[in-house]
DNA sequence: ATAGGGTTAG
C-alpha cells in the first residue's frame, strides 16, 4: 500500500486497528505518520538493526558470522519512541505502511490523543505538539480534545497545566461537561486548591455521581472531612445516588473526623442498599471504627471479611497499635505470616509503630531485623523513622542519635519529628532544639513544629525562648489553623446526620451476620 | 470508536 492509496475518508477506518495494534504516532508538519514499531533492536558494534518480528530477527542472525557478538534488545510494550528520521531510514518501505493523516477535524485528533494517552502515561511533548499542530492548522478543539488534555496532564502530575487548559477551554466558549468537571476537580486536588475545586463544582448544575465523587475525594484527601460529608449530603439532596466509590471515599473522612455516628450511618446505608461489600469498603470500615476508638467493632468487621487482603491486615494492625494493644498487633502479624498473604512495607510500618507505642522494645528490634533478612527490599526510611520513634519514646536519646547517624538514609521530617515529639514527653529542650533546626528547614511552613518547640520551652520554664519561637513563626508568616476538638460533638462544624434524619431517630445499625 | 471517581503509615 502506498501513500497515494490513502485518502482522508479511507484513513479513518484504517486508523482504528492501527492505533490499537501498532501504537505509534509521530507528528511532522501537520501530518501524522503511523507505522509498526520495531520489536527488536540488534546492536553489533556501532551498527544498529531493527527487526519487526521474530522471523526477521532470525534472518538477521543467520547473516552474522558465528564469532561475532551482538546485543539484542526487545522493546517492551510500546517500544521506544524513535526519532522520525531514524524511523524513516530504518523502516523497510514494504513493511512500514506509512500513512499520512492530515488532521482535518477534532475527531481525528482525538483518536490520536487516545492512542497516545491510552497506551502509556506521560506523552507530554507529543500531546502538546499535537495540540499546537491543531492550532496552527486552524482545527478547533472540541470538548473531548480539552478533556484529553485536562485528564492527560493531571495524570502526569501537572495540575497547573491541566487547569490552564480548563481556563482556555472556558475562554473558547466550549461548554464543559461532567467529564471536564471531574477532570478539573482532580487537577484542583492535585494542586491542593480546594477553594477553586468547590467553586468549579458549583458551576455546573447537573452533576453526576462521578463529579460528586471527585469533589468528595479532593476534600477527603486534604483533611476536609466535614466538607466531604457535606458534599455527600448535597449529593443526596440533589437526588444523586451514591455508589460504592462514594462509600469508599467518605469512610476515611469519617475515620479522620472521629465521627462514628456518621460512619455507622454510612455502613448502614451500604447494607440497606445491598451494595456488595467490596474489599475496599470492608477495609474502610475497619479503619473508620478503629480510628473512632471502637476497636471491638473494627475487630468484628475484620473477622467478618470473607476474603481479607493485605490492606485489611495492615489496617487492623494499625488499629491495635493506635490504641496501645501492641501485643495484639504482634500476634496478628504472626497470624498474617502464617497465611498466604505477604506483608508489605505498610505492614512493617504499622507493626513497628505499634511496638513503639506500646513500648515493646525487643519486639520492635526483632521485627526490624526480620524485615532486613526476610523482606526483599529491606527497611526503608519509614521503618527507620519507626525505630527512632521507639528509641526516643523510651528515652534512649543517645542511642537515637547514634541510630540516625548510622542510617543508610538522609533523615527526613518523620525522623526528626519523632525525635522532637519524644523530647516533649521526656522534657529535653536541648535535643528538641537540635531536631527542630532540621524540621524548620524541611517543613518551614508547618506550624506544628514551631508550636511543639515553644511548648517544650514553656514546659522547661524557658519562657523567653518560647516567646522567641512564636515571634519567629510570626515573622515567617506561619499560621496555626484554628484548634479543633477531637470530640466531634464539641466543635460546631460537625455536619448534621448525613442522611437527613433527625438525630436520635436513626435506624439502628443492622447486626452483622 | 474516543474522556472522569476508589481503601492502609508518624
Amino acid at each position: 500500500m502506498t501513500d497515494a492509496d490513502v485518502d482522508g475518508a479511507h484513513i479513518r477506518t484504517l486508523l482504528l486497528p492501527f492505533f490499537y495494534r501498532y501504537q505509534k504516532a509521530l507528528f511532522d508538519e501537520g501530518c501524522i505518520y503511523v507505522g509498526v514499531p520495531p520489536l527488536y533492536k540488534v546492536e553489533r558494534g556501532k551498527q544498529a538493526h531493527y527487526c519487526y518480528d521474530k522471523a526477521q530477527l532470525k534472518t538477521l542472525q543467520s547473516t552474522f558470522p558465528s564469532n561475532v557478538s551482538y546485543n539484542i534488545q526487545r522493546f517492551k510494550g510500546l517500544g521506544e519512541m524513535m526519532p522520525l528520521q531514524l524511523w524513516e531510514t530504518t523502516m523497510d518501505p514494504e513493511k512500514r505502511m506509512l500513512k499520512q493523516l492530515v488532521v482535518e477535524d477534532a475527531a481525528e485528533a482525538n483518536m490520536v490523543f487516545s492512542s497516545l494517552m491510552g497506551e502509556r502515561k506521560g506523552c507530554h511533548e507529543e500531546t502538546f505538539e499535537l495540540f499546537n499542530e491543531m492550532k496552527s492548522l486552524g482545527v478547533e478543539p472540541d470538548v473531548i480534545t480539552w478533556n484529553w488534555l485536562i485528564t492527560g496532564y493531571t495524570q502526569n502530575g501537572d495540575g497547573i497545566m491541566a487547569l490552564e487548559f480548563f481556563y482556555r477551554m472556558c475562554e473558547t466558549n466550549t461548554n464543559p461537561n461532567t467529564i471536564t468537571l471531574s477532570g478539573a476537580l482532580a487537577a484542583c486536588s492535585l494542586v491542593k486548591d480546594l477553594k477553586l475545586g468547590k467553586e468549579i463544582h458549583g458551576v455546573l448544575s447537573d452533576k453526576d455521581v462521578v463529579v460528586w465523587n471527585s469533589i468528595i475525594s479532593a476534600c477527603a484527601q486534604h483533611g476536609q472531612g466535614v466538607s466531604a460529608l457535606n458534599f455527600l449530603r448535597g449529593m443526596l439532596v440533589s437526588n444523586i445516588e451514591p455508589n460504592k466509590v462514594t462509600i469508599v471515599l467518605v469512610l476515611p473522612a469519617c475515620a479522620r473526623l472521629a465521627a462514628p455516628q456518621q460512619g455507622k450511618e454510612i455502613h448502614q446505608f451500604n447494607i440497606r442498599r445491598g451494595f456488595d461489600m467490596h474489599i475496599a469498603i470492608w477495609n474502610g470500615l475497619i479503619d473508620m471504627y478503629g480510628r473512632c476508638g471502637l476497636i471491638k467493632k473494627a475487630q468484628r468487621v475484620f473477622y467478618l471479611i470473607p476474603e481479607r487482603d493485605t490492606v485489611s491486615w495492615n489496617t487492623m494492625i494499625a488499629c491495635y497499635g493506635m490504641h496501645g494493644f501492641g501485643m495484639d498487633a504482634v500476634n496478628l502479624f504472626l497470624h498474617l505470616r502464617s497465611s498466604e498473604l505477604k506483608p508489605n512495607r505498610f505492614t512493617f510500618t504499622n507493626l513497628l509503630a505499634a511496638c513503639s507505642h506500646s513500648g515493646l522494645i525487643d519486639e520492635g528490634w526483632k521485627y526490624f531485623e526480620m524485615m532486613k533478612s526476610e523482606y526483599a527490599r529491606g527497611p526503608a526510611i519509614e521503618q527507620y523513622a519507626c525505630m527512632v520513634d521507639l528509641l526516643a519514646w523510651t528515652g534512649q536519646f543517645d542511642e537515637s542519635l547514634e541510630f540516625i547517624k548510622e542510617m543508610p538514609f538522609e533523615p527526613n521530617d518523620a525522623v526528626w519529628g519523632s525525635l522532637s515529639g519524644a523530647c516533649r514527653i521526656h522534657c529535653n529542650p536541648e535535643l528538641a532544639e537540635y531536631a527542630a533546626g532540621y524540621l524548620f528547614e524541611l517543613e518551614p511552613t508547618y506550624s506544628g513544629n514551631y508550636i511543639l518547640l515553644a511548648n517544650i520551652y514553656s514546659a522547661a520554664g524557658r519562657w523567653g525562648d518560647a516567646a522567641r519561637i512564636r515571634r519567629l513563626m510570626k515573622a515567617r508568616g506561619v499560621t496555626k489553623p484554628p484548634g479543633c476538638s477531637w470530640n466531634p460533638f464539641e466543635n460546631h462544624q460537625e455536619p448534621e446526620s448525613v442522611w437527613g434524619l433527625p438525630r436520635g431517630n436513626q435506624v439502628h445499625i443492622q447486626t452483622y451476620r
